[in-house]
DNA sequence: TGCAGCCGACTTTTT
DNA sequence: GTCGGCTGCA
């Protein structure tokens, strides 16, 4: 274990990594060093003597959890941090469910439905109950259920509840209970939970299991929580049941970070903590290491404006650094072309790598301009958003399938390859299917499986076809049940269904793509089980495969790529990171802030947080630019300077222009310097005036640029399988997936030999020799 | 049943 | 502008 820890801490870092005794806050400003507290607190509870397993370590985003993991491995090893239960709080709770699921009435192999299953569904009920789509729309529907469930209330509470009712009489919505309770109904007879699900049963896991609820209480020693300002009420109950007793609690925060109001997150959660635990200490990390002091006090300035704040002085001891710039442009074209040339040229300047820039945006519409001027500039661009690889339609396709073998009761995995590939199983079909289904309360399945008990009024073609699609499922479910692992499951089902097969009729673009992607997943499988069993860990079945995959979204993908490139996202998922150089576009009423936001000051201050966030990104260098005119849904609509630049104190900022027009000049004062960025803007906008270029499109820079889950396993080619007898000690290797390697270690002395290697790029890593896949190089 | 073409919606979104 | 969903025709 890593000694003097505790030195690499300043004098607030290190009070909150020792402290305790009882239940903490700590209050962590951007840039603060907060996930260095979580982590060097973890490890100092470990040395403290807390036993890995019984420490529960909640993030919201995978990515965080990876890298706190990551980084807790270098401090105490691979083996110890393995053993703690760190996760996202939907992963950590869906295996706590999994472990308990006959207590709340599902079984351990429930589906996790996505938020397009969820969307699906809510269909599916709206039209069955004959209800006005119009009205009833998805996005009202999910966003009213998913709000009944972070407040932990069931379709029985709703119904009853009269401002609730009141509130969806007064929308025109008077039916929403009972959509409510249909969609409860629809989940637990497919077997299925939702995301919010995750945590609404965990908690009536613990609220009527007492035993259960003093089990996991003892269990976990240490409970910790990373931002906490984003959990929602359901996730604030379950840590507070945990801790309330053992005050074992550290929770680590940035109200001025709250960025996901929108998804039920809310600030209270904090201040409530107060009330919770009376002897609640709080921390405050108020020193920035990541930023300029300018970057910084502008950031501090904007946020000063927002009243609905916990106290706090962030401040920088690094150097003074240069002002954000604020640049005007006409129309979003030449605010693209403005930061193009400005990332080329501070690239050239600076010698930063392509990695250390960003471009930030409020929505994910507005990246389409900036890519066009990026390629035009041969400035490499990775595009973080849009479709993730798991989204696709065919990747999809698969994994419905996938789903099938492990729950056939999944109705929104059946309703979706019921009839892809085509086999005759009509929309009428499947709607006496589900008709029968809802009013029997039963699953799909079991309609199709047991016609007799739930005649679904089919005639005997009909019958035969569906017996055909049975039998197909039940041998995966039952190859499945067998023990085929992952690979061998998935393959054997992308070759029965032909999902495969029926892509290689047609050679177009879309079709090759298509089929790379099906490749890919399977590839992905493949990689899943070959590590693990490499590693001597046994569970290889689809339905581990599923577990990792189901919760995991694009961005958790590695960006192994050869190739350095600039980040285009948007501000909510810049969350957490940082860069040298940061452009924020867009900077204008209705849209930064949202128009949408426009009517609550609530609002309004949580659009003031995201744009705090933006800045605070900036480890050297931020600019932030608004267009005179935008291309939005179809029209160019004119544009206002967003107040946010008015927010920020002027002797922070220089302002630049290209203000050929002379309209509307921003609510900042100008300053400083003014000349001098006119010069350099004069310039770009001659090179936009050059008519009419339009270069093509590559073939799909999305999914070159996103698909990061495809990255390590191209590679494939001259990794094989070694014997003992070739190798030794000291010898050099190279692995398809963790990278070039030192052998430490060989252990031929079991049945089955296992090297240990040290990785450059992990830690040490034991692999079995017969499985494992590597070259040598020296 | 399956595809082509038209119409209309459209913030953010850790899981 | 682009995606997705619906309609209408073969």
């Amino acid at each position: 274990m890593a000694e003097n820890y505790l030195d690499r801490l300043n004098e607030q870092q290190r009070a909150a990594v020792e402290y305790c005794d009882g239940p903490q806050l700590v209050i962590a400003g951007a840039g603060s060093g907060k996930t260095r507290v979580l982590t060097y607190k973890i490890v100092h509870l470990l040395r403290l003597g807390f036993e890995p397993w019984r420490i529960l370590a909640l993030t919201f985003t995978n990515k965080a959890a990876r890298e706190m993991r990551e980084r807790i491995e270098e401090l105490v090893g691979r083996e110890t941090a393995s053993k703690l239960w760190m996760g996202t709080f939907h992963s950590i709770f869906a295996r706590i469910l999994r472990s308990n699921a006959e207590l709340i009435g599902f079984k351990s192999n429930f589906t996790i439905y996505d938020s397009a299953d969820s969307k699906s569904l809510v269909k599916t009920i709206v039209k069955d109950m004959q209800l006005d789509e119009k009205i009833y729309k998805p996005a009202a529907v999910i966003s009213a259920i998913s709000g009944a469930k972070n407040a932990l209330v069931s379709p029985e509470d709703y119904a009853i509840s009269r401002d609730v009712i009141e509130a969806d009489r007064r929308a025109k919505r008077p039916e929403m209970y009972a959509v409510y309770r249909a969609y409860r109904d629809r989940c637990v007879a497919s077997g299925a939970m939702d995301f919010d699900d995750l945590l609404y049963y965990t908690n009536v896991l613990l609220r009527d299991n007492p035993d259960v609820l003093r089990h996991y209480r003892e269990f976990f020693r240490y409970v910790l929580v990373d931002e906490y300002q984003d959990t929602n009420f359901a996730q604030h109950v379950i840590v507070t049941q945990l801790t309330r007793e053992s005050g074992k609690l550290c929770v680590v925060g940035d109200d001025a970070q709250s960025i996901y109001s929108f998804r039920g997150a809310n600030i209270r959660n904090i201040l409530d903590l107060r009330h919770t635990y009376t002897d609640l200490s709080t921390f405050k990390l108020e020193r920035n290491y990541r930023s300029t002091r300018n970057i910084i006090n502008a950031a501090g300035s904007l946020i000063d404006k927002n009243r609905d704040q916990i106290p706090k002085q962030v401040y920088s001891e690094n150097e003074k650094g240069v002002p954000i710039e604020v640049v005007k442009c006409y129309s979003d074209f030449e605010e693209a072309y403005q930061v193009a040339s400005r990332v080329s040229q501070l690239k050239m300047r600076s010698g930063d790598s392509a990695e250390e820039f960003a471009i930030l945006y409020r929505t994910n519409a507005q990246s389409r301009v900036l890519e066009e001027a990026l390629r035009k500039r041969n400035v490499p661009y990775r595009i973080y958003g849009g479709l993730s690889f798991y989204q696709r339609k065919e990747v999809k396709d698969a994994i419905a399938y996938f789903r099938m073998a492990l729950n056939p009761d999944d109705d929104e995995a059946l309703k979706r390859i019921i009839n892809f590939p085509a086999r005759g199983i009509g929309e009428t079909t499947v709607n006496r299917l589900v008709r029968r289904a809802i009013d029997d309360n039963v699953s799909i399945w079991t309609v199709i499986q047991q016609p007799d008990l739930h005649p679904a009024g089919l005639n005997a073609g009909t019958m035969r076809k569906l017996d055909a699609f049975a039998g197909l499922i039940a041998g995966f479910v039952q190859s499945n049940r067998s023990g085929d692992d992952a690979s061998v499951l998935a393959t054997e089902i992308i070759d029965r269904t032909g999902l495969f097969t029926m892509l290689l009729h047609d050679n177009t673009p879309e079709s090759i793509s298509k089929q790379d992607n099906l490749q890919e997943l399977l590839n992905g499988v493949k990689e899943f089980v070959e590590t693990r069993t490499e590693e001597g860990n046994s569970a290889t079945g689809l339905a581990d495969f599923m577990a990792e995959v189901s919760l995991a979204t694009d961005q958790d993908s590695d960006s192994d790529s050869d190739e350095e490139r600039v980040t285009l996202m948007t501000v909510h998922a810049a969350k957490g990171l940082e860069f040298n150089n940061v452009f924020v576009v867009g900077v204008e009423e209705e849209l930064f802030p949202s128009a949408m936001a426009q009517d609550s000051p609530a609002q309004i201050e949580e659009e003031r947080r995201l744009m705090y966030v933006a800045i605070t990104r900036a480890r050297k260098f931020c600019m932030l630019s608004y267009a005179g005119s935008r291309f939005r849904n179809g029209q160019t609509v004119a544009c206002r300077p967003s107040r946010f630049l008015g927010d920020i104190d002027p002797e922070f900022l220089r302002l630049s222009t290209n203000d050929v027009l002379g309209a509307s000049a921003p609510k900042v004062r100008p300053t400083v310097n003014y000349a001098a960025s006119m010069a350099g803007s004069a310039r770009s906008l001659n090179s936009l005036r050059s008519p009419g270029i339009t270069a093509p499109r590559p073939v799909s820079s999305r999914q070159a640029t996103t698909a990061g889950a495809t990255a390590s396993s191209a590679a494939g080619g001259d990794y094989t399988v070694h014997s003992v007898g070739e190798l030794s000690e000291n010898m050099r290797i190279e692995h398809a997936k963790f990278g070039g390697g030192l052998i430490v270690k060989i252990d031929s002395s079991g049945p089955d030999a296992r090297i240990t290697v040290k990785f450059d790029s992990t830690d040490e890593r034991t692999l079995m020799l017969k499985f494992a896949k590597f070259a040598i190089v020296g």
